[in-house]
DNA sequence: TTGCTACTGATAATCATTGTCAATAAGGTT
DNA sequence: AACCTTATTGACAATGATTATCAGTAGCAA
C-alpha cells in the first residue's frame, strides 16, 4: 500500500541490476558484495521481490529451480523473454498471436482463469561462437 | 542402458500414477502408502524421475516451485499441457505452429540449442462451477 | 528534531529433493 | 530349483534455495 522507502540498500539492488542479465539472488547478492556494499542475502531476495511485484522486475524459474531476476525494461505489456542459459542475457519478445490463441484453446474446453508461462532459453551469438571453440 | 526391473515398487507407482492427474512425488507417495504400499519416499522420487527420463511421464513445475508428475498419454510426439491448478487434471495439446515460430524467431535473433517451456494453466470446467459457488 | 514504523541483517528454520549405504530381490544362468 | 550378480530399496542424513525471526536501524512525514 505504502510506497516502498528508498533506503540504500533498495537503491544498491537497482542500480546493480540495471545491467540487464537473469542472475539469482545468490547470484546479485554476490555482486553487490564484490562491488563493496555490505547488504544481506535475505534483504536481496525480499527487495528484488517487491521489485518483481510492482512490475519492475521480471522473474523466470532457470532449469535447476532457481529464481532468476532482471530488470524489466517493458514495463507496460506483457511480455515473454529470450533467454541464454549460459550468460544470462536476454531480450523481451511479445507473442501476440500465442496470447490469443492459448485463451481461446483453454476457454474451448471449459477452463476459466486462464494463465501461460512461455520462456524461450538457448546460447546467445557470443556463447554460441566461444562454446563452439 | 539395460532395461528397468519390474520391482513390486516400480509397478505400484506405474498402476498409481495411470489416473491422469498431475501431482507431485510427495502427493503421490501419500497415495501409494494410503492404498496399502509401504513405499519408501526416495523410491518414489527415483521411480519418478527413471520413468519421466524414458518419456513415459511428464513432468511440469507447480506455481510453488515442486515438480509435478503424471502418466504420459501421448508418448510419441512432443507436446505440452493444459492444467487445472486447483485438481491437477491436465489435458495434452500440441502447439505446431508454436514450436516453428519459435525457432525461427530465436534463430533470427543469433541463438542457438533453442528450447521452449510451455504450460496452460486454469481452472477446469468442474473445478470453476465449484468453487463459483 | 522527534516519533512511528518499515526496513535491515545475522541467524535459525523450512522443505523439497538428493546422497548414503547396508539389506534386499530381479531375473538371468547353471 | 538353487545360485549369482548387481540394480533397487528405504531409513536416514545432507543439501541448498528460500523464508521466518527479531532486535537494532534508519526512512520520512509532521
Ligand atoms: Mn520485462
Ligand atoms: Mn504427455
Ligand atoms: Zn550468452
Ligand atoms: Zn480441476
Amino acid at each position: 500500500m505504502t510506497p516502498a522507502r528508498m533506503t540504500r540498500q533498495r537503491a544498491a539492488i537497482i542500480d546493480a541490476i540495471s545491467d540487464g542479465d537473469f542472475r539469482s539472488a545468490q547470484a546479485w547478492h554476490e555482486s553487490l558484495r564484490g562491488a563493496g556494499s555490505a547488504i544481506g542475502l535475505a534483504t536481496v531476495y525480499r527487495t528484488l521481490q517487491s521489485l518483481a511485484d510492482d512490475g519492475d522486475v521480471d522473474t523466470v524459474v532457470s532449469e535447476s529451480g532457481e529464481t532468476l531476476y532482471r530488470w524489466c525494461a517493458a514495463h507496460t505489456t506483457h511480455h515473454h523473454h529470450l533467454r541464454c542459459r549460459s550468460c544470462g542475457t536476454a531480450e523481451e519478445i511479445d507473442l501476440p498471436s500465442f496470447e490469443q490463441w492459448s485463451r481461446a484453446i483453454a476457454s474451448a474446453r471449459g477452463y476459466t482463469e486462464i494463465e501461460h508461462t512461455v520462456e524461450l532459453t538457448g546460447l546467445c551469438h557470443a556463447c554460441s561462437t566461444e562454446l563452439d571453440h
